[in-house]
DNA sequence: TTACTACGAATTGTCGACAATCTTAAAGAA
DNA sequence: TTCTTTAAGATTGTCGACAATTCGTAGTAA
């Protein structure tokens, strides 16, 4: 029984073990988007029987990785434009409501914690110099504690299981390593701060503000990509 | 092949058919909340097969209504004060941001609608006095409608697969037939009309007051429960 | 050629049985 | 007595097979 990095799941189950990776499989683009789930032969694969992997497909279902329509099957769900507006737009509202929750209910200890992560990155940056530690890793430590200093179970689940595999799944495969890291950082410490003074209304705010930028940045780059498939045809 | 009412399941299979009866029965309290479910027990109950009863146990957990352990089975789960408000603070978040998108997205047609509907509760309302119809059904009618008018597909799947059957389950539980009514009623015309001037800043802030509200009303009759039980013992 | 129908292959939904795990209760040791 | 250990019982997880439905294809008629 292990535990897994990305969600607080523990894996005990064999069916466990395959909705991790094929969460990891769908996320990172190894399964294709958009692309149709044949049970026989992914159980084969995973080496499980149906059964099993239907049960995956049940939790990978729940957080909106696919998509399930009866007696048809089973669809990686597709990055559109739109659905990522969508996304976005549900992003925000909950996650600067778990910023002003942080901030009247983070501990010192925590807050502290936080900052120190926040200056260990500043130093990784510096001597990485654009590496792409910072932007995928390291930002997603930083909003996965603002989220569960929220102290909102349910706010906390909804984000981590649910939404957040999704954004992921946006950003690695549009390979999101731009030149918003340095911009971010100091995003973070404006953040941080806000939530330190219990200040959780500015909290909130500037994690909208946040996110917004990160949307029109992930936007700006699909665009690009469209654009090039298209001159490629 | 049927639709169901509160959310739009299109109902095909046996697994649909035992996840909106166990649904119904488990927000209606006839499956008792915090109580164990014994799958073989349910399964005969149902008349279908386990496989089947727990493709159906799955889709309660994503919509909240039961918890899972591995190994370990299955609970209905427990409507306490804290979890009320921790729901109560997405609803606030994710209805605000419903209400905002509806102010820009909702056709002219969908607001006369429910301006109509409006209309006609408040004539039901004055016939039937006090009578639990508006409270239950015309509400649940009047806060989908905007949701819809979001035209956020995530958001309405989010709100209305998701949350809003947890919602029921604490105001049918508590006997939500308070002398809220006439206030709602209001607080709905309110709204509606901040969404016909486009002003979706202003329908946000009154939709999230609403539903403070509405708060405010169920954890009151939650804390009287409490005490009733606590004076029984 | 095009549209419709009917058939067959493949896929999903459902079932009953077996294996692995947990829970309960009894038995034994400190 | 109280705590630990162990074994039986029950419950959940997993499997392979069968039934129901869908999808593609070939064939027929207009």
């Amino acid at each position: 029984m292990t535990q897994d990095a990305f969600s607080e799941t523990l894996i005990t189950t064999a069916s466990d073990q395959v909705f991790v990776d094929m969460r990891r499989e769908i996320v990172e683009g190894s399964i294709e988007q958009g692309s149709k789930i044949s049970e026989p032969e992914l159980a084969k694969r995973y080496g499980v029987s149906r059964a099993t992997l239907r049960e995956a497909l049940n939790r990978l279902e729940s957080c909106y990785l696919v998509e399930r329509k009866a007696n048809v099957g089973c669809r990686v769900v597709a990055l559109t434009a739109e659905r990522l507006i969508e996304v976005y737009q549900v992003r925000s509202a909950l996650e600067g409501l778990a910023c002003r929750l942080a901030a009247d209910n983070m501990a010192p200890d925590e807050v502290q914690s936080l900052k120190q992560l926040l200056n260990q990155h500043l130093q990784t940056q510096r001597v990485k110099e654009g590496e792409s530690y910072y932007q995928e890793a390291g930002d997603l430590d930083f909003h996965f504690r603002i989220i569960k200093g929220s102290k909102n179970e349910h706010l906390i689940h909804l984000l981590s299981n649910g939404l957040y595999q999704l954004i992921r799944m946006y950003r690695v495969q549009m390979g999101m390593v731009g030149p918003r890291v340095s911009k971010a950082f100091d995003e973070h410490l404006a953040i941080i701060n806000a939530i330190e003074n219990h200040d959780g209304e500015l909290a909130e705010l500037l994690m909208k503000r946040h996110i917004s930028a990160s949307q029109a940045n992930i936007q700006a780059k699909f665009d690009l990509l469209a654009a090039q498939k298209k001159a490629a045809q």
